[in-house]
DNA sequence: CCTTTATATGCGAAGATGCATATATGCTAG
DNA sequence: CTAGCATATATGCATCTTCGCATATAAAGG
């Protein structure tokens, strides 16, 4: 019940940018390495390190130290309210497509290890919706 | 299905503000003049006009003008996903004591004409939460 | 120790945005 | 017609964010 305004602004804005919405809804299946995210994405390699930086700063993520990889993954949720919040997100980005073709490319790489079947379209989720 | 990575960061960005989630939470109990968020928020009157205008631009609300005053109230989606997301957000508002205010302040000018009533504190909304 | 691969960070420039002023417009009243 | 108020818009300043490039750190292996 401490949730504050403040609060909720800033984790817009750490969601206000395509590509961490992105590198978000990739996330959102599991845990995830840095190069898988950056060749799923098809983006630069430090631009992804540095959007994963502000994910971090921002405390949606969290990273954990494999070798050489660096995998990355969502944080739990300091509050109730927001980890809601962050969920809703994830679940409208499941309705891009933008999105879902990263995740296509993400499962492709990694072979399909943890986000679940697509099922073609006929996804049930948001209740009555519209 | 059109639904772009760029739409929900645009969304995200409109969001992330304060003010504007403020605004948007008074909005989400029915249309509201400028006047009265101006009072409720207890914010100057340009710093509101102007966070209505960006939402406007946003497509997030819509203006009906009535002799002196102007009177803004939610916009329809013009996609059912972005108008979902919207909807959470403005649901996990209603779990912010601050915002809370917001309402109660507003009730108190317009006599309680629009929002629901309080039902002091045991909303169970949001399923089992935490 | 040196090389390779993976990841993170400094730096500078360009662009966008927020806020707080000040100004313009429209309406109402006397 | 003028005065006054409420709303809306434009300007200026400061800040923040993003991006690309290059470079620095970390780990693994020969």
């Amino acid at each position: 019940m401490t949730t504050r305004v403040d609060a909720v602004a800033g984790l817009c804005k750490a969601l206000a940018d395509p590509t961490r919405l992105r590198i978000l809804a990739l996330l959102a299946g599991g845990e995830v390495c840095v190069c898988d995210i950056h060749e799923a994405l098809a983006l630069t390699q430090p631009k992804v390190s540095r959007h994963l930086a502000y994910l971090r700063r921002a405390g949606l993520v969290t990273a954990r130290r494999d070798g050489l990889w660096m995998h990355y993954r969502l944080a739990p949720g300091p509050d109730p309210v927001l980890e809601e919040l962050v969920a809703s997100v994830a679940h409208a980005l499941t309705h891009v497509a933008g999105v879902r073709n990263d995740a296509a490319r993400l499962e492709r790489r990694t072979g399909a290890c943890c986000p679940p079947p697509p099922a073609s379209g006929t996804r049930r989720c948001c209740g009555g919706g519209r």
